[in-house]
This record gives C-alpha cells, structure tokens and sequence, in this order.
DNA sequence: GTCTATGTTTGCGG
DNA sequence: TCCGCAAACATAGA
C-alpha cells in the first residue's frame, strides 16, 4: 500500500488541488482511535480558524503545517485515502476523519481498516523525530548506505523496512530494489561489499522514483488498494519486476521468480539473480 | 459459510 | 540489540 511514492503523488495531488491557504472551519471523526491522543472537541478547538500553509512528505507520514504553529501529520497506514469534496458531496461509510474548509470544501479521510492516523503536534519531532534518512534526498549517498548497513548486523529485508533506518520504504519497493539490485533479502546487512551497497543505493533510488513517476503501485481493484486523491489510480503495478510475479519468468534472465517469507513478510525474488553468498 | 493472507506500525517478551 | 509474534482492523480470495 502507500509506500513513499504512494505518499508523495497524494502529497502532490493535495497541492494541485489547491488546498495550501485554505482555512479549517471544523472537523468531524468517525472513528476515535484515528485522532491519536486527542480527542475531537480538543483537535476542533485547536484547528478551526487555522490556515493550511504547506503539504510535505516525510518518510511515509503527510505533514501539514498550520498556522498557530501546529502540524497536522497524516499516516495512511495500510488503506488510508484522502480526498478533496464539496461539503455537499455523499460521505463515505468508511471516513474516518475529515477536516471542513471555509470556501464549502472538506478534506476527507476514507480508511477501511482503520489503521490510518492523523495526530496534531506542536513539536513535529515527538513524532518525525526518530526517522531515518530520506532514500531520496541529495546527502544521502552509497557511502552513507554502506556506513547503515555495516553499522548493524541484520537481515537485510527487515532492515531496510525499519523506518528508524531507511524512511520511507515498504514491502513492496523493497523486493523491488533487491531484485534490481540483485541481492538476497536474507543477505546480513554487514557482509555487503562496497559495491553491493552501491548497486542497492542505486536501486533503491531507481524503484522509488519510477514509483513516484508512475504515481503509485495500485494492486486489484478492491477497497485495500491505492488510491490518490480524487480515487486516481497509480500505475507502477505494470512496472514491478518482481512483486507477486511469483512463477512468472524473471525479467533480465527468465528463471522462474519465487515467493518466499522473510521477517514474516511475503518476498519476491528471482533464484538465480538473487544468491546468497556470505552471511 | 470458513479459513487464510494482507501492502504498516507498535509494543511485548525472550 | 535483535527477533518473533500479536495486535490494531476489514476485506478478498481460496
């Protein structure tokens, strides 16, 4: 589900919608646990009469500065959705929580399995504060990823799913890199040569961007799917390498990809790209 | 109808 | 520190 690049096209397609400057007029929440620590007569108190400056991305997470000096900061989790209506639009059975614009719009978070979060801050690093490097950012080098990986002595898919380590990355994108950079996932993360953190920097950043470009991996068409804002669809499902491509053929040397469980998280890999040496 | 798996994150126990 | 497991939930598919 939303992955970095699924985050970013719905941070891209709130500011095309034109939602920076609006001005919050009230709210509603469905569902309680979804306004985390606080409860909504606290969150409207606190937002309405507030303006939206900005909407970012950091890691997985929306964040959306406000004026008064708080942050709105929106995780997706494993369904979440947002979009832009009119206040006179059909409200889904399944929103959750949604904020009221003074020119009539809402913005609505649509989430079936409740695992989405919106939580209002102060301090934006309470929660964003132990996040690791951004894979996309301009510091952040093959060096740097080989220091994190000999830095630790794990396996490799897990780590590179560890937020605290990599932000931003999830099981999809990971299998995806792996594959493209033709390393095991059970590989330890401290036996990677120089040149196999290169190869994975490199992949990493490939996968992701293609991601971002392609405005999301949307998998089937059920309600646990991605969605942008609007219920636009990604299409990065037709570039995966090897993500539920088990028994297909793998793309660069046509053996048969296989599906394996790493961490307890299904994998994807290709048996002939992907061998484990050391570790 | 029943059972299992699921893209995320957190927290617990060993 | 690290890992495995369960939980937070609803739905799809076998």
């Amino acid at each position: 589900m939303p992955e970095l690049p699924e985050v970013e096209t719905v941070v891209r397609d709130l500011l095309r919608a034109g939602v920076v400057g609006s001005t919050i007029s009230g709210a509603r929440n469905g569902w309680p646990r979804t306004l985390q620590g606080i409860s909504l007569r606290t969150f409207r108190k606190r937002v309405v009469g507030a303006r939206i400056l900005d909407v970012q991305r950091r890691a997985k997470y929306i964040v959306i500065p406000l004026t008064s000096r708080q942050w709105l900061l929106i995780h997706l989790r494993m369904t979440g959705r947002l979009h832009i209506e009119g206040a006179d639009q059909p409200v889904s059975s399944h929103e959750r929580a949604a904020l009221q614009f003074a020119d009539g719009r809402e913005l609505r978070f649509v989430d079936t399995r409740k695992f989405g979060r919106w939580r209002l801050v102060r301090d934006i690093d309470t929660v964003l504060g132990d996040l690791g490097p951004e894979p996309l950012a301009p510091g952040f080098t093959a060096k740097h990823l080989h220091k994190i990986l000999q830095s630790r002595r794990r396996t490799l898919k897990p780590l590179l799913l560890d937020q605290h380590v990599i932000a931003g990355l999830g099981n999809i994108y990971v299998d995806e890199a792996l594959w493209e950079a033709g390393i095991h996932p059970c590989r330890i993360s401290s036996t990677l040569a120089s040149a196999d953190a290169q190869r994975l920097h490199s992949a990493i950043r490939t996968v992701l961007r293609r991601g971002i470009r392609s405005m999301g991996t949307s998998l089937g068409t059920g309600k646990g799917n991605f969605y942008s804002v609007a219920g636009r669809r990604g299409r990065n499902q037709d570039g995966l390498r090897v993500f539920r491509r088990h028994g297909e053929a793998c793309p660069r040397c046509e053996a048969t990809l296989e599906r394996l469980v790493v961490g307890q998280r299904s994998t994807h890999i290709c048996p002939t790209c992907q061998v484990m040496r050391k570790g």
